[in-house]
RNA sequence: GGGCGUAUAACUCAGCGGUAGAGUGCUACCUUCACACGGUAGAAGUCCCAGGUUCGAAUCCUGGUAUGCCCA
């Protein structure tokens, strides 16, 4: 048997495992198995990423989980994947051909799409290899990637059928125009940023001579494309004047006043310019009102012909140019300053600009009202709950998605139009001639479809759907989803929506939503920042076992998480604490102790497994509830307070000299342990695991960790017996030792007799001297204190050391004094509790007991105290 | 403007009706035969503020303050 190092050296076995675990093929499903199926699917990264700390965490999550429920005896499967991320990838691409001086439009479709690809074969592989650094039980046999025939298949049939059910139409409307992507984005793609500006207020004279009214605007660039001014019907000051006439500055064009009752009277000065082309609500009156529309800003962002003198200027400049003029010819009534909200391109930062434009758009208002009510039953189900208000917000308001996109890396559109006689066809397959007059020239839709559109599909096209496949029956719908909170929209309910459309089920039974990742002081990581911390680099200091832990242990639902170095080293000595604690193990036994050597249980083993027991009962528990901050800190302090700590100081005694049954206990508490951690930080368990435990497995069972069962229902763990409270007294015992020591000023290394009345922990004895390091230790009910004995209380009788000429009394008398003055004080709001008659009256029975019972303990304590102060 | 969170030890955070917890940091001591990525002992908190409910509130309710996010 290999000798242990005395440290666990991660970087080592966090290389070797995976492929390990792969060529076992321990983490592919096993549809056959008759075990019942438990899946999930991986929120699928994009191609153009890199492992961050957010997928850190929602993968360490998802691994957490599988491997728990892989262990537990489902037939676990975690189907991954990844996204071909429409626009940033495109951008990408985009940004290399202008290094290279040329750009997509010089190299033609085909071959721009056919450089993506490329790309995408040379790059996808680092995320995927990233996954696997982190330990990831992903089932690579069902790797997908969102432009997969098969589920491009998927797209083209809800694009299909969504269409001749009328949910999918093409048509004018305002939508939101990224001038620098030059595509149409969704509402949720926009960002709002709050920017100081300006309100100008122009002065439009009446036609008729007779005054002028002064509209207010943010943007008086787009007054070259007014076609009304419109007033409150309501407002008084301006009653008049509805159905008058203005001359529009700088053009000269005729424009009516208008009612309506969009228009604040409250805000500016009442009046408000109508730009039916350039802004959402101006062109829902002008459809109302029935105004003419004058595009003046084009797709570039540049000025029109329909501007005149201001064509061809960008629309800032535009601007500029037009305040000018308007100050010159006395329009500008007034300044003021103003902070407004104007809509960026969440993708490339870029003003975006309100315009009409020919785009598809899907009809979701049904669909929404079942991904409503999917929550509302509970067949979706939230964690943290508070994620259901937001989601309802969202979906009773919830508006036609926009679809179509202007770019060249997507899910082309199933659209063609005859080039005859402009018959639209909607089509699975390019039509080879036109419905309506037979000819053979038929042009495909330039556009692709919105990323996401392909990502609703994600938990069913895995599968194979629209085939109706016996996976899909099997897994679908998954077990759980865990995401970010950031994408419940873009993501979580358009599948949602697709999953009772399409498959007329729910996608996910259960939702947990990660938190946010954040620096050691709470800021959000960002490259401009400079505090992003790198996964990658993580798992090469301070192991890839630590992140995962670190990650664990501090994903308490609804809080982010602050990462720090600190809390990096605080697991990597976990790892490293459990690693030694293993190797001690080791060191100890021989090869003849095997798992199914028959253990023999003293009070020490009785007491451990009650640990264990109540502890993998509330670990268990709390995996199920996706408490896994709980989860992992139980693991924690089982292994580190109770194993190590307790456990391994008592077992020492009986390791070096003990019987074959007292150290396969010991044996099987380190593969419970094992076995329960190894979800966690699987590769320091794993190589625990082969050093210790593989070679001692019965006969024919497979050596690996992962591949074993969850120790919840282990034999020994139903082992009762023993006297439940005998250690933590024994415990009280020795730091009485300790402490009396300490405060004595007596060096830890020193050997003094020891006395102490508490005659019922003589069984452990030789415990005592060989941790307290004490010369000897003599149980007597009689008061053992000698004028050379240093005397302390600890619960339920007192300790003493015999330190001849080292006796401090100062230090002794000062010692009971504080004892006694913290006794009192404790005393002081128990006594006063206890004698409150409504109280112990109203209060519950076992309330009132526990509360006594501790009075009663430290009265006992005090009455020693004040015997030994005399 | 609306909605949702969060405020607890020096720091980062758990707990969320029955005497305040963890990790890190801090102080002192200890290289004892698994581990100094360790051990022992210790110091450290008007649980944001003000009311209310309750025998009892850090925990529930109301209001306020601070702070973050989402939507318009």
């Amino acid at each position: 048997m290999r000798e242990m190092d005395k440290a666990f050296d991660f970087r080592t076995a966090q290389l070797r495992w995976y492929a390990v675990w792969e060529e076992a093929k321990a983490f592919q499903a096993a549809p056959d198995s008759g075990k019942e199926p438990w899946s999930i699917v991986i929120p699928p990264p994009n191609i153009t990423g890199n492992l961050h700390m957010g997928h850190a965490l929602v993968n360490t999550l998802h691994d957490v989980l599988t491997r728990f429920k892989r262990a537990q005896g489902f037939d676990a499967l975690w189907v991954p994947g990844t996204d071909h991320a429409g626009i940033a990838t495109q951008m990408m691409v985009e940004r290399q051909l202008k290094a290279e001086g040329t750009d997509r439009h010089k190299l033609g479709r085909d071959a721009f799409e056919q450089r993506i690809w490329d790309w995408k074969d040379k790059n996808q592989g680092a995320i995927e290899h990233q996954l696997k650094r982190l330990g990831c039980s992903v089932d690579w046999t069902r790797n997908r990637f969102t432009l997969d025939p098969a589920l491009n298949k998927a797209v083209r049939h809800v694009f299909v059928q969504s269409y001749k059910a009328g949910r999918i139409f093409r048509g004018p409307r305002m939508i939101q125009w990224d001038p620098a992507l030059q595509t149409a984005l969704s509402d949720l793609e926009v960002k709002y940023e709050e920017r100081k500006g300006k309100l100008w207020h122009l002065r439009y004279p009446l036609a008729d001579g007779s005054g002028a009214m002064v509209v207010a605007t943010t943007r008086p660039e787009t007054m070259l494309g007014d076609t009304a001014v419109a007033v409150h019907p309501d407002d008084e000051r301006y009653g008049s004047l509805v159905g008058k006439f203005l001359t529009l500055p700088l053009t000269g064009r005729q424009i009516p006043v208008v009612a309506d009752t969009f228009v604040d009277p409250a805000f500016g000065t009442g009046c408000v310019k109508v730009t039916p082309a350039h802004d959402a609500n101006d062109f829902a009156a002008g459809q109302r009102l029935k105004l003419d529309s004058i595009t003046v800003i084009g797709f570039d962002a540049k000025m029109t012909a329909a501007a005149g003198a201001y064509a061809g200027l960008d629309r800032f400049e535009a601007r500029k140019r037009i305040l000018v003029d308007l100050e010159e010819q006395g329009f500008l009534a007034k300044v003021e300053d103003y902070t407004n909200k104007i809509s960026l391109s969440d993708r490339s930062g870029a003003v975006l600009e309100p315009l009409v434009s020919e785009q598809w758009f899907m009809d979701v208002r049904e669909a929404a009202g079942k991904a409503l009510e999917a929550v509302q039953t509970g067949a979706i189900q939230f964690t943290p709950e508070h994620h259901g208000a937001v989601w309802q917000h969202w979906l009773t308001n919830i508006q036609d998605w926009c679809i179509s996109r202007q770019l060249v890396w997507g899910h082309r559109i199933p659209a063609w139009t005859c080039a005859s006689c402009g018959e639209l066809h909607v089509e699975m397959e390019a039509p080879s001639t036109c419905c309506a007059c037979g000819a053979e020239k038929l042009i495909q839709d330039p556009d692709t479809l919105d990323t996401w559109f392909s990502s609703a599909l994600w938990p069913f096209s895995v599968f194979g759907w629209p085939e109706q496949t016996a996976e899909l029956a099997r897994y679908y719908p998954t077990s759980v989803l865990i995401t970010g909170y950031d994408i419940l929209f873009f993501w979580v309910a358009r599948m949602a929506m697709a999953g009772l459309t399409w498959m007329g089920e729910v996608p996910f039974r259960k939702v947990y939503f990660n938190s946010l990742v954040r620096d050691a002081s709470g800021q959000k990581m960002s490259k401009t920042k400079g505090n992003v911390i790198d996964p990658l680099e993580v798992m090469e200091e301070f192991g890839t076992d630590a992140l995962r832990f670190s990650l664990a242990i501090m994903a308490a639902p609804g809080t982010d998480i602050a990462m720090s170095t600190a809390r990096l080293e605080a697991s990597r000595n976990f790892c490293n604490k459990l690693w030694n604690a293993s190797r001690f193990v080791q060191m100890n036994l021989d090869e003849s102790i095997t798992l199914e050597t028959e253990p023999e249980f003293g009070e020490a083993e009785f007491w451990m497994i009650g640990k264990l027991r109540d502890g993998l009962q509330a670990i268990t528990k709390a995996l199920e509830e996706f408490r896994f901050h709980e989860a992992s800190d139980l693991l924690y302090h089982l292994v580190w307070d109770d194993f190590c700590s307790t456990y391994i100081e008592l077992a020492k005694v009986q390791l070096v000299s003990g019987t074959p049954g007292q150290k396969a206990a010991i044996l099987r508490f380190l593969d419970i342990l094992l076995r329960a951690l190894h979800p966690f930080v699987p590769f320091v368990t794993e190589e625990i695991h082969e050093a210790v435990i593989a070679a001692r497995l019965p006969k024919g069972e497979n050596p690996l960790l992962a591949l074993r069962s969850w120790p919840m229902d282990d034999p020994i763990l139903q082992t009762q017996g023993g006297d439940s409270t005998l250690i933590p007294r024994f415990q009280e015992l020795l730091s009485g030792f300790l402490r009396l020591k300490a405060d004595q000023g007596v060096d830890p290394a020193k050997r003094v007799p020891a006395f102490t009345t508490l005659v019922e922990l003589e069984p452990f004895a030789e415990a005592l001297k060989s941790i307290a390091r004490l010369e000897s230790v003599t149980f007597t009910k009689e008061d053992p204190s000698s004028p050379t004995c240093a005397v302390a209380v600890v619960a339920g009788g007192t300790v003493a050391l015999e330190l001849a000429g080292l006796k401090d009394p100062a230090a002794e008398q000062a010692k009971l004094e504080k004892e006694l003055a913290k006794l009192e004080k404790e005393l002081e709001p128990l006594r006063a509790r206890l004698a409150d008659e409504s109280f112990v009256t109203k209060a519950p029975a076992v309330a009132v007991a526990k509360l006594r019972g501790q009075a009663e303990e430290r009265e006992q304590r005090l009455a020693q105290v004040k015997a030994l102060l005399g």
